[in-house]
DNA sequence: TTTTCATTGATTGTATACAATAGGCTGCAA
DNA sequence: TTGCAGCCTATTGTATACAATCAATGAAAA
């Protein structure tokens, strides 16, 4: 990802962290003339990174009337957080049978570093943000599905992501994830696929919970499924 | 999808189908130029086809080097089966809590339909393919879920497709099939989600067996991870 | 004979120009 | 004043032309 080997690459990945970072909020139109004088070049290069940033469900095409940034309703964020529940755990259940003790051994150590970090900076939880991620990534690599690995990493990812973005900010309860964390490993440690498994779903759901009453209560999101709405200038 | 109402939807569809139907070899190039002179219109359009392809999983583009048509290894189907295996599963479980009576009494009579056909047909079981999909289907929708339906019927669909497609010419024991979907829906009928996931988990499972043991005698599959392999002219 | 380098050809990435469609605006009529 | 019709502008889809990159071929040197 460090450097783009062509043009539409670089404004693909430029755009799709502005999304993610919620700069271009959800629901905006992309159009096509004001990305060339933003990032230069012509339209062909711009109009391959809309693709692509289709093709992540970052954006929406309509013939004819151009890209907006998806906005997501309710439903649909459920939908798509039910869809990871399911494949995490699975990732979780697949890690536990197929990880080589190594890699398990590399987890546990993972952990104690996060614990260490939790301790020193007591609450601001800086560390346990990208650790968090850390932990579920190596978990989906060692499920050794790639295409389970794409999906989760590739698809939902920039999705979550992109609305975790706007909760994740303050405190996240990171004592007790990083306890779920550690009975995960433990259960893997024990190659116990069904328990990894159960754990797991139970950890996802509990930040689903924590997610769903923030969304509730801030209105981040588009009530009607058809999203139609413009954003007033 | 009855009439694309742009150049490069129809490229797509065409093309889409014809990956799927093998009429173009897993591993071969598309050429920009080859597509427009088979297709007609300009290079633009038959670009943006195949970005819409790259988005499905059905080539594979690397840069400067144009875009191949996917060809997969074993492990790598093994991977979208395991995943699929588990989404559906998933979706029988959902479609279990959530379709309505309606919707159930529509299933009951579909199988009703199947049971009649392949009386009809003895063997000939040309039915039993094409309702084997729209018995899936409708579970899929009746989950409720877009964003899963989504996956299964837009990603993995065409990809399953394309390798079932060479498989599933001759019989595929219809009664036994028939028999299982049939136990399925009285789980849903009787609202018992664990019992209906459990029975769709064994049902794919039979099926990809039975996959599986063609796949390996006949070597349809490309046995490097890199596919890197010409075809030979 | 083999290896390496350079040149050439083809293919993809990019830029610009033209055509077609959609949505908004103005004007007229009821 | 409100509703509709027609035009008009802006944006997207398409076509063509140019530039850059890669791969293959051939020649020359070891």
């Amino acid at each position: 990802m460090s450097v783009a080997q062509t043009l539409s690459e670089k404004v693909f990945s430029e755009l799709a962290t502005a999304i993610v970072r919620g700069e271009i909020a959800p629901g905006e139109k992309l159009s096509e003339q004001a990305l060339v004088d933003r990032y230069g070049g012509s339209r062909a290069p711009i109009r391959e990174a809309i693709h692509k940033l289709e093709a992540r469900n970052l954006v929406i095409r309509v013939p004819h009337a151009g890209a907006r940034v998806v906005s997501l309703s309710l439903s649909e964020l459920r939908d798509i957080y039910e869809v990871r529940l399911e494949l995490e755990s699975m990732a979780c259940r697949l890690a536990a049978q197929r990880m080589t003790d190594e890699e398990i051994q590399g987890l546990q150590q993972l952990l104690q570093e996060h614990a260490r970090s939790i301790e020193a900076d007591q609450g601001m939880s800086y560390y346990q943000k990208s650790g968090n991620l850390d932990f579920h990534y190596r978990i989906i690599e060692g499920s050794k599905n790639q295409r389970l690995h794409q999906m989760l990493c590739g698809d939902l990812y920039h999705i979550i992501r992109m609305y975790r973005y706007r909760t994740s900010t303050s405190s996240e309860r990171p004592q007790s994830a990083l306890k779920e964390h550690q009975r995960i490993v433990e259960a893997i440690a024990a190659r116990d696929s069904e328990l990894a498994e159960l754990l797991m779903r139970r950890h996802i759901q509990a930040s689903l919970t924590n997610l769903e009453t923030r969304m509730t209560q801030e209105s981040l999101l588009s009530q009607p499924t058809h999203t139609s709405e413009e954003n007033p200038s």
